[in-house]
DNA sequence: ATAATAACCTGAGGGC
DNA sequence: TGCCCTCAGGTTATTA
């Protein structure tokens, strides 16, 4: 599922709707992770001002209020023509103006499409987020100090919304390898020094696999329909058993959080 | 208050 | 073929 360059990737490339309209909204499948609310159904002619990102929401921004959308696990916003008939798990249309539609893909429907009058960063769901990623705010200083009490495993703490946003289990595998520390610590045994080279590995990462569009594992494509290419370029996720590519020893894997973990018992300490 | 786990869904793949 | 199990880019609600 998408995480923060997968939903980067969607925005930038759905962006292209900025200035046109929305004429109306057919809607197959309202039951996603939140139903959606049935009176998108009615809605006419928004006019779309603004696409944003906050964590791993999309914000769709219309004169009449803002669309927030998530794609859950596997979820997919394309931009296509009209006339394509539409498929099982394609839940949603915004029709356009230019023949065009955006058309919303989730077979797992763990995704939602949401609807916020006012500013949807007031919304109860986005309001307690923690600082984007790539911001000035989310630094060694700052993970240091609010990490202090906790006792779950690093990994779980990189994944937790109000910690950070935006990073899944793909690129928490990936930053705590490129930054050389074990997923399995004790949150608050991080030192400082370790929490500034987490921060820097996360923003690495995250940086990197935006430049690739993201990663497909199965779902993902962007809103043109293609595939992100940063599966090439991932060290430690999904090769469990496998040889590191530092140390040539066998990477371990185990559960952490119900999710799976990867990493080198050598090369991350 | 914090931390572990159950739940929401569908489909693919492996073992038997 | 088919059945049963496990697994999958997430997050919230519930339980301990």
């Amino acid at each position: 599922m998408p995480e923060l360059p997968e939903v980067e990737t969607t925005c930038k490339g759905i962006s292209p709707i900025v200035g046109s309209k929305i004429k109306h909204i057919i809607i197959r499948q309202p039951k996603l992770r939140w139903p959606i609310p049935p009176a998108l159904s009615e809605f006419k002619n928004l006019i779309v001002k603004k696409v944003s990102r906050r964590a791993k929401y999309i914000l769709i921004h219309t004169d009449q209020g803002a669309f927030i959308i998530h794609l859950g696990m596997s979820g997919r916003l394309c931009l296509i023509k009209q006339g394509l008939t539409a498929a099982k798990h394609d839940h949603v249309d915004f029709i356009l103006t230019n023949n065009r539609l955006l058309r919303y893909t989730d077979h797992r429907r763990f995704g939602s499409i949401l609807w916020s009058d006012e500013d949807p960063l007031n919304h109860r769901l986005l309001c307690e987020l923690g600082p984007e990623p790539l911001s000035r705010s989310f630094n060694g200083q700052y993970l240091f100090k609010i990490t202090r009490t906790k006792k779950t495993a690093i990994k779980t703490t990189i994944m937790d919304q109000k910690i950070v946003v935006g990073v899944g289990n793909i690129y928490a595998n990936e930053a705590l390898y490129l930054a050389g520390i074990s997923p399995i610590r004790k949150t608050q045994s991080l030192s400082l020094e370790e929490c500034q080279a987490l921060v820097k590995a996360i923003q690495k990462i995250l940086k990197r696999a935006i430049l690739q569009g993201g990663t497909t594992l199965r779902d993902f494509l962007s809103a043109d329909g293609k595939r992100g290419y940063f599966k090439q370029k991932l060290q430690v996720y999904g090769r469990q058993g496998e040889l590191c590519f530092s140390c040539t020893k066998i990477l371990s894997s185990e559960k952490i959080g119900q999710r799976m973990t990867v990493y080198c018992r050598t090369c991350q300490k």
